[in-house]
DNA sequence: CATAATAGTGAGTCAAGCTCACTATGAGGG
DNA sequence: CCCTCATAGTGAGCTTGACTCACTATTATG
């Protein structure tokens, strides 16, 4: 049975997706970054310098977008192509000076975040709302894994 | 301050909202429909035969965005268009037969989905994650509308 | 009636994904 | 050693969905 509960549960659950994607697209729209420029910057200090056919793996997406990625971040002054120690075909690709500098004021701003979404909860409450969460997210990662053609299950 | 329990949640946040988004673009991805053509749809559902003038405003979308998104619909016979019964600037968008069903098994699956996510959750940590996620969307929504270049403010 | 506002569209731009075809390089098998 | 195949990256060109600007047709108003 599906109850009122339910739905108005999903609701939520739909508006907060929302919410957090605008919030995202919003709050990056300085400097020529955009979304996806971003996840990769964010990948690339997660990983270190790393091949551009790597990113493409971390991202789940097309050699040729990160090209492109690349291409529009190398512009901006964020990454540098830099040719790869020992395989000639490969590029390795890292931050610059200002590369770094970005990154960290994101690591700021995604602190802000946590403290705008969680700072007056009480630790009760809190606790409650990320197992329930937790419980969630493994039903959805699952349904994702049996549905995603790119075959999620790494 | 900020804890690692707050990250920690703030991860799920973001894991969620983006379980969800890939969810909502794979599902959907038959009969040359789109996440945008879809809520499109939903709109036109929740509203009734609109102007696209109309529709634009509820989806906060360009009018010529909603031009587009109308001719992909009325191409795969989803939605048509009627001239406005008064206004001869205007134009009535309108389901078909095939929009009506469409638009019925599309509830069906969000059905599908509440009961995937809460169904085997006990109601107790069902409210108090609702509590708790009515919290965060009015922090959320408040700092949509402080920041939102467009005004959210409806 | 002249002017302003509104509804919709054509043209053209941009981001972000894709595929296909191509070059350069690397790795293995005879 | 060389021939073949695999891999890394890119050029060209397509799609969707957003945008703006300029335009037509219509409505509303001073």
């Amino acid at each position: 049975m599906v109850t009122d509960k339910h739905y108005a549960a999903l609701d939520q659950v739909l508006e907060l997706a929302v919410l957090i994607n605008d919030d995202m697209t919003r709050s990056l729209a300085q400097d020529g970054l955009t979304v996806s420029r971003t996840h990769l910057l964010w990948e690339l200090r997660r990983r270190g310098p790393s091949t551009q056919r790597d990113l493409a793996d971390a991202l789940k997406v097309s050699a040729r977008t990160v090209t492109g990625l690349v291409d529009g971040l190398e512009a901006t002054g964020f990454v540098t192509r830099q040719p790869h120690p020992t395989d000639r075909r490969a590029t390795l690709v890292t931050f610059t000076e200002r590369g770094v500098r970005t990154v960290e004021e994101m690591e700021r701003g995604q602190q802000e975040f946590a403290r705008l979404l969680f700072a007056e909860m009480p630790e009760e409450r809190l606790d409650c709302f990320s197992e329930a969460l937790g419980e969630i997210l493994i039903r959805l990662r699952e349904a994702s894994r049996l549905t995603d053609p790119r075959g999620g299950d790494q």
